[in-house]
DNA sequence: TTGTAAGCGTTATCAC
DNA sequence: GTGATAACGCTTACAA
């Protein structure tokens, strides 16, 4: 027991020491103030002052057997609306008292299990996770080790644990709507991965139920799926655009694609919105700026976070919860028009 | 010693027994699995398994005096140009089997101090900061764990800590002479608030040196500092148009500051960048595709966290380490014209 | 190669 | 209100 060098910060029996009382007194007087005489707390204090004393998490933890400690993980840290997810949960945990510990798992959900385990190993009190897929083992191990743990970015109403969250095809079929009361018939979609992202999958189903409400489908020839990157937006619009069936209206799974297929018809003179219509999903208040021709469903991405934070919170505290929190989204129109054909 | 319930997972103590082996041995399996026999390894792994133990993180840190965790404090989890350094921070770690703590500080030094405290409490076996300036009382607490520590986005010769960075100074000094280079002489810029931030400062600094050496200076009436987001941008830009003093490009402290001037000009139908040049820091991807009038300077944001991890994991490891990594900017042109009057 | 046992630094249950 | 003290679950000399 000894590789971390043999510790020269002081410990609680030094505080104790110092202030002639014992390690139970000292350590009450760290975690239960109100318990203590006030002018023992005072001596208190200041031996841990002037000894510079800072409790062991790891002893604390032990003894405890609770560690101050939300685990989140997430499909990618550096997309943009899960960082604000992430910011929100860490504000709101830390104004709580507890720390974050962050994971990715790059949309792999054998990475995710993986992960998830080290995370319990770790020792969390609670766990965030995103979306409701994820493996039998995890679901298990959450179990076995009683943790409290919630969904986000998820609304399943059969979801096996707590949910927080939007609900994806319905937004997918305000945007489609909003497309098709402009007169657009001719619509495509470049959609997110569906497989193994239910979020992406969802606003492509989203999408083809509004399309079915008017007697439209959504043929091969007018969807592509493609990685969330603004070069996946690209080739997606090209590939549509070589497909023969050439749209009016381009429907993207998220905003990095809307801004890709964008930049596409910048390249190509393809005047937007005049030409072609082009909406996205995951409003980033800076897509919006620059592009006044995007119309875009704005997600309460931080919202998620905070409202997971404060879930996770009550139930810590022993307080009863809702299972389940849905939150609304916004259409936010900006440059859609009417196709072409109809204009004028 | 009760609150989180009195445990129903299986420990190390109920491995063994299953394994017939003595704690000891479960335990060297499981961290240094080479001074086992294969035969007693392998009864031990399947006791593992049947049981799903999982190791209580908590009570291995106590005794081992190392948590196999890593801390980084951030000024801003939802800035993308910051959540990209810890999402590769965090596939590093993970990578080498550590679990990240992240925290926030919003640019406040006391609330830094604070969450560092927390982190150093929470049992870290190591630390990542972003910038130079920390409070002393940090430095002292580090110091006395003897936490292995590095600083990000920071290069400084006389940082008391080792560095992982670029030089926001020279970034500004290239990004500024290619302005002047184009014949610019009325340059102004909208700075980050400088105050608390000195990759801010240091960008300031590097325009008003190079504007020196071409006898230029940048009077008050051409500077402007607004807080990184859009709005701050089309303030600043609004202020800078009304000032008087007019100018025929403007460097901006960061992608938002610059797309929020882009925007401004946008609805003013100022032309971009025939009438007014408008550059920026903090190259994001998806600024690029859709403004092709922004030059502006890439920062690796992703390698410093990769880096600044391999460098905490090296001397983790008990290797020794370069005190000062310096990583390069990058000038990225795309639309930077002359100045109008020499346009022809 | 494996077992024994002494901690690691707290917390919480009792007594007092 | 305060003090002893037995856990908490694991690692690691050291012994065998």
């Amino acid at each position: 027991m000894k590789p971390g060098s043999p510790r020269k910060t002081a410990k609680l029996a030094d505080v104790a020491r110092l202030a002639r009382v014992s390690t139970a007194t000292v350590s009450r007087t760290l975690t239960l103030p109100h318990k203590v005489k006030p002018a023992t707390a005072a001596r208190i204090n200041q031996a841990v002052e002037t000894l510079g004393y800072v409790a062991h998490g790891a002893a604390r933890a032990l003894a405890s057997r609770r560690s101050r400690k939300v685990g989140a993980i997430i499909p990618a840290l550096d997309n943009p609306i899960f960082a604000s997810t992430v910011h929100a949960l860490q504000k709101a945990l830390d104004a709580a008292g507890y720390m974050l510990l962050v994971a990715s798992h790059g949309y792999d959900a054998q990475v995710e299990a993986r992960v998830i385990r080290a995370l319990v190993e770790h020792g969390v009190d609670a766990l965030v996770l995103l979306g409701t897929t994820h493996r039998a083992c995890v679901l298990e191990l959450l179990a076995a080790h009683q943790l409290p743990c919630v969904l986000t970015w998820a609304l399943d109403a059969g979801a096996p644990l707590p949910c927080v969250g939007f609900d994806n095809r319905a937004a997918a079929v305000i945007v489609t709507r909003h497309v098709l009361d402009l007169g657009h018939d001719a619509v495509a979609m470049i959609s997110g991965v569906t497989a193994g992202n239910e979020r992406a999958a969802e606003r492509l189903r989203g999408v083809r139920e509004a399309l079915a409400e008017r007697g439209l489908a959504l043929p091969a020839s007018r969807l592509v799926e493609k990685p969330y990157t603004l070069s996946g937006g690209r080739e997606g619009l090209r590939e549509l655009l070589e497909g023969g069936a050439r749209p009016t209206a381009v429907i993207c799974g998220n905003d990095a694609l809307a801004l890709g297929a964008l930049a596409e018809c910048l390249d190509r003179r393809i005047a937007v919105p005049a030409e072609l219509s082009i909406t996205g999903f995951d409003d980033m208040e800076i897509a919006a700026v620059v592009t006044p021709a995007l119309t875009t469903v704005r997600f309460p991405a931080a919202e998620i976070g905070a409202l997971a934070a404060r879930h996770l919170l009550a139930r810590l505290a022993g307080q009863e919860v809702a299972p389940r929190t849905e939150l609304q989204v916004e259409l936010i129109v900006r440059g859609s028009t009417a196709p072409p054909a109809r204009q004028n």
